[in-house]
DNA sequence: TTGTAGGCGTTATCAT
DNA sequence: ATGATAACGCCTACAA
């Protein structure tokens, strides 16, 4: 590609007008206000467009308007099970009105959410999006100095400042205690998640251990290595509790992940679930049906999440800024596990 | 005379250049090419930066240079377990060399990407990726309209223009015939994907059939019922299956998704997998190896793909085009279910 | 090594 | 309803 002048050929607004006979305004209008061009006009430049193939630069409109049509949003795993739902709401949401999505995985390392939020800071998006409310001192920083719309979503924390959409992660884990409790399990203990960085995970354990023990049952709390694969991590879990002297009556995993790798850990080692062992999950994945016994789990309004994030956001934009945070629940899906 | 400007307030390298007293193309270097920048300079820039919190705009940078350093995408499904590594790969290498990457997903819509492309030029991308040789005829004429290097990625057809990253999906079914003639089976069904739009899984029912009747073997294909999620197809297209006069001895399944669901209706109706019917799938999901039996697959390369692709773009836009199309392989990883 | 002039493709603003 | 003009924030090209 020898680009040596700048937009040599490109087909631009200009070129599109010269075309149909009016000036590069009257293109501008239409496609952003079409009823506000006179019908003929409109014809000859539909025309222009279909005979050229020409797109207006995004980029250039948003610069010369200062309202970047970008949207950014920083999650753990793209890719995963769980912000699915969310970010298929949240992107189909804004797409419909003509935002792009700008989307990274954070991995749940402060690190790179930080090399995110800077990465998107440069292209002025309309508001950011972050998961958790746990951040590096660098990207508070960053977004105090940016003037950006923030929502935070996947916690639920009313104190901070950034408005917050989704659930109290220790409430979840007493939802947990409260169901493994009621189904008479006395004995009971929490895996967190393999993957350091995951403070959610640790809130549940906490919320689950104080709220098992205030019923009167005995918690405890299990670490697994950090070098293990979530699924292997639960797989060790599971037989090393349960050739503990005193092993527990049921495991809440911190994820689907972990659990699934317990149940089958469990299967393969002839111990009954949830005879012996009863184990919860996390995430309500979709395999979580598909596994035998059924995997018993808590589900995150993910899409709900998605949806209300991005009602936020656009009311930001609009200017109504309705702010107020939205707490959402989870909801105890009891299969054949537990 | 109008003294309400636009971006007023806002930090721009001007700011920044006023504040470390030198010009404003001085702190355009300094961030494209520090060293050009005298060491003194050089500090001045770096505390005016680090005091009005500056951070580049890229649209407008973009916008100067005619070189976006924007990237564009579409898969399927962006939050489906297939193309996670896919993209993992990708995105990790473009946005090392300081590109961001636009996803969008299709879900198999042709319609969806279209729309997808035609948001997606509008910002100008050095590149963009597509998944499959299948598209309606307004985006290939979009495409060739903007002049911007394309790749399809997730297929493999040599003599088409864009350069191809991928495998044969009629391979892969012959893949499949030849295992499943291997391990004695003689009568097999294909089932089709639930979601219509899915060209590469009637791509590989293809492969399959012809194949595995060359080898002397009977094939039939069956087809889910539209309206049904890929689990529930898979449940209901096993027992469909078996309930025949003559059950097929094993069943090659589109995607693990409808596998899985086979898997499982196959365990709650008492019929032993592999014994009375063998089971494989293709995309080897993450839940594969969770599944009791253990479901075999077909493994895609679905990394190299992401890692390919993102050498190919880095390659064209640096300007050394060596636009050889990659044929990658995918391999049949057995386990339990066949 | 640094600065000046001008333009990238679009839209806000004001005038007609 | 339409057009002329001046930004938007940055970078290429060239001059100093």
């Amino acid at each position: 590609m020898s680009r040596k002048r700048r937009g040599i050929g490109r087909v631009t607004q200009a070129t599109v007008a010269q075309l149909a006979g009016v000036s590069s305004m009257t293109v501008s209008r239409y496609f952003n206000q079409p009823e506000r061009v006179n019908e003929e006009h409109r014809a000859r430049i539909a025309a222009a467009v279909a005979q050229t193939g020409y797109v207006p630069n995004l980029a250039a409109g948003g610069l010369a308007s200062a309202r970047g049509r970008i949207v950014a949003m920083v999650v753990p795993n793209i890719s995963g099970p769980i912000f699915a739902p969310t970010l298929q709401a949240f992107s189909a949401a804004l797409e419909a009105e003509g935002y792009q999505v700008l989307l990274a995985s954070s991995y749940f390392d402060e690190q790179k959410e930080e090399h995110a939020v800077r990465a998107f800071l440069g292209w002025a998006p309309a508001a950011l999006v972050l998961t958790s409310r746990f951040h590096s001192a660098a990207t508070e920083s960053m977004l105090a100095a940016a003037q950006v719309p923030l929502v935070e979503t996947w916690d639920y924390c009313p104190e901070r400042a950034p408005v917050q959409v989704g659930f109290s992660h220790r409430a979840v884990g007493e939802q947990g205690a409260a169901y493994l409790h009621a189904r008479g399990y006395r004995r009971a203990t929490f895996v967190l998640n393999s993957a350091t960085g995951d403070h959610s995970a640790l809130e549940r354990c906490e919320g689950f251990c104080q709220a098992f023990e205030a019923l009167g049952g005995q918690a405890g709390r299990y670490v697994p290595g950090v070098e293990l694969a979530p699924f292997d991590a639960g797989k060790a879990a599971l037989l090393a509790l349960m050739q503990a002297s005193s092993p527990p009556q049921a495991v809440f995993f911190a994820n689907d992940n972990l659990a699934a790798g317990g149940l089958l850990a469990a299967a393969r080692a002839g111990i009954s679930v949830p005879g012996q062992c009863a184990i919860l999950g996390f995430g309500d994945y979709p395999f979580a049906q598909m596994l035998l016994p059924s995997l018993s789990s808590i589900r995150p309004p993910a899409q709900a999440i998605g949806e209300q994030a991005a009602r936020w956001v656009l009311e930001e934009i609009a200017g109504r800024a309705s702010g107020q945070p939205a707490r959402l629940e989870c909801e105890v899906v009891g299969r054949e596990s537990a």
